[in-house]
DNA sequence: CCACGGATGAAACTTACTTTCAGCGGCCCT
DNA sequence: AGGGCCGCTGAAAGTAAGTTTCATCCGTGG
């Protein structure tokens, strides 16, 4: 595919812009209209057709090839190309934005996506790069061995909880979630050895999570614990120690950034369970997919 | 078009590419393989000319051109400037290339970690860059001004529209999520003008997300909508629709990289809700997690 | 004054892009 | 089932864009 490199003229050092202005000089008066047209307005340049751009310089279309050629370009189409590249490399898109205007109404709201934005990639990224790949395997192993996975997670990590054991179940997995303690409790004392019992607690401190997780220790499960705080009560009792790194900064969000991080962590798992057995999964989601097919509006294709 | 223009013709706010990859299951089969060419690799479909597109993409030219307007542009010549300015934009082609596809099947679980970040990281970056504050003003405007706030979501996007009520209520707004379709149609026949109904569907195919939604609408009440596809059936019973920008790879279709980026946007209309009324908003987060403090145990460490 | 050569644009030519139209196939409505 | 309708599709016709050719112009040097 990536043939075609009859291109020669790949690398202008300091830019197009700056290599045509270079050899400005050099060319002849009629290109050099041209030339300076272009060097002036290299976005608008790139949206005229050579008809056009041939007027505006007050010469023939012939000319304006010439000046390709002169400034080493293959054909019109190619520096058309290039300088709609050039153009777009030149412009700092966050401050556009923000100095562009024309959004008063939401302009408070920008900064706050921006923002929000910002730190949620940050979790996320942050939270993969220490993320033990050796850990994550002993998880995956234990889960992928185990006759049972009882998950716990208490407020906001409640959904974590109940989004890796719906993952879980789809790949035909045995996982349970329990919302509240008394039948948390009540599993996890059923719990036994080859079993895994998974603890999802931000801020490592929630004593449900330690109770259980505890309890289900001592039934002889393999205990995990997704956490921010890889030094928190939690991880007491945990076997295996999985943390997210989220900096929650204030107050502010209901933790969204943690949940990303956290998400984000039992979707690794998932995929990496999932990939232990490949075919046997894929034909599960695809079953589970199927399932809910009936549900869904004919294809959302519409033309307006 | 006939249209009312939720769908912002014309400017694509953030990315060509992410707005492609949105419109993509809008699109018929043979723009659909074009629409593949083109997200995979920006810079060389620039390059190619309309014949050389159209033919790598086993398709005539006529259907080239039909997916350029269907993705809102004038035509190919423009199509093919645009696609350039965004590859250029997009410094880092080197890592991303290798990352951002598919999970081979020998993949290690540092490289499923890697590849799962990068993606999840981009979900969430690209559907910020594509939110649009103005149409984010407006959701907040209802919110803040809502006698009652119903959301609904089905499946995966039931944990985000059950994190939604969670920090909406936080903050002391009346906000409710039902889990099932039948008291989330009871409860939107009582919804009235001044109320808001937020539906959130990834796909925006479900079928109950939607009947409930064109029940709120009936009755009066303001109409909100977040799925990834700008085209989808549950946009005709929107006032204002809101969109993620998650491309989920084909494999895994834990559909964690949606769910992030759901996640976000909530996360972005919560703190804008907030926003309006900081002192009392402060107030009623500080209430809540005095709340939970009982729960907590002693030691945990926390950083600010 | 003529011969020469580079610069230039008109026009011929080629290629790229766009529109039109008829065929095909699915879908809905009897 | 049958028939009509509608949308997708590519072939072909049509139009515009880009490229080449070539005659002209003009300045220069013999």
């Amino acid at each position: 595919m990536a043939k075609s490199s009859k291109i020669s003229a790949g690398r202008e050092p300091g830019g197009l812009i700056v290599h045509i202005s270079g050899l400005l000089p050099s060319l002849s008066p009629a290109e050099q209209r041209v030339a300076r047209l272009v060097v002036a307005d290299p976005a608008e340049a790139a949206r005229r057709t050579i008809t056009d751009l041939a007027t505006a310089a007050e010469t023939s279309e012939a000319t304006v090839i010439r000046f390709c050629r002169s400034v080493g370009m293959d054909g019109y189409p190619q520096l058309r190309i290039r300088l709609a590249a050039e153009a777009a490399r030149r412009v700092e898109p966050l401050d556009a934005r923000v100095v562009g205007g024309d959004i008063p109404p939401g302009a408070d709201l920008a900064q706050i996506i921006a923002t929000i934005a910002f730190n949620d990639a940050r979790a996320v990224e942050e939270t993969a790069e220490q993320l033990d790949p050796v850990v994550c395997g002993h998880v995956v192993d234990a889960i992928v061995g185990a006759g049972r996975i009882d998950i716990y997670g208490a407020g906001a990590s409640g959904f974590v909880a109940s989004d890796f054991q719906q993952k879980l179940h789809r790949i035909g997995r045995t996982a349970f979630y329990f919302p509240d303690v008394h039948t948390a409790l009540t599993s996890a004392a059923l719990l036994g050895r080859g079993d895994v019992a998974v603890g999802i607690s931000h801020t490592g401190t929630t004593s449900d999570v330690v109770e259980v997780l505890e309890q289900a220790r001592t039934r002889g499960a393999t205990t995990v614990v997704l956490t921010n705080f890889p030094r928190s009560p939690v991880t007491e009792v945990a076997d295996h120690v999985l943390t997210t790194a989220a900096r929650e900064t204030t107050y502010r969000s209901g933790a969204t950034a943690s949940r990303l991080a956290q998400l984000t962590v039992v979707d690794c798992l998932f995929v990496g369970v999932a990939a232990r057995n490949r075919p046997r999964a894929r034909k599960a989601l695809e079953a589970t997919a199927e399932a809910v097919r009936s549900h869904r509006l004919g294809s959302g294709r519409r033309r307006a």
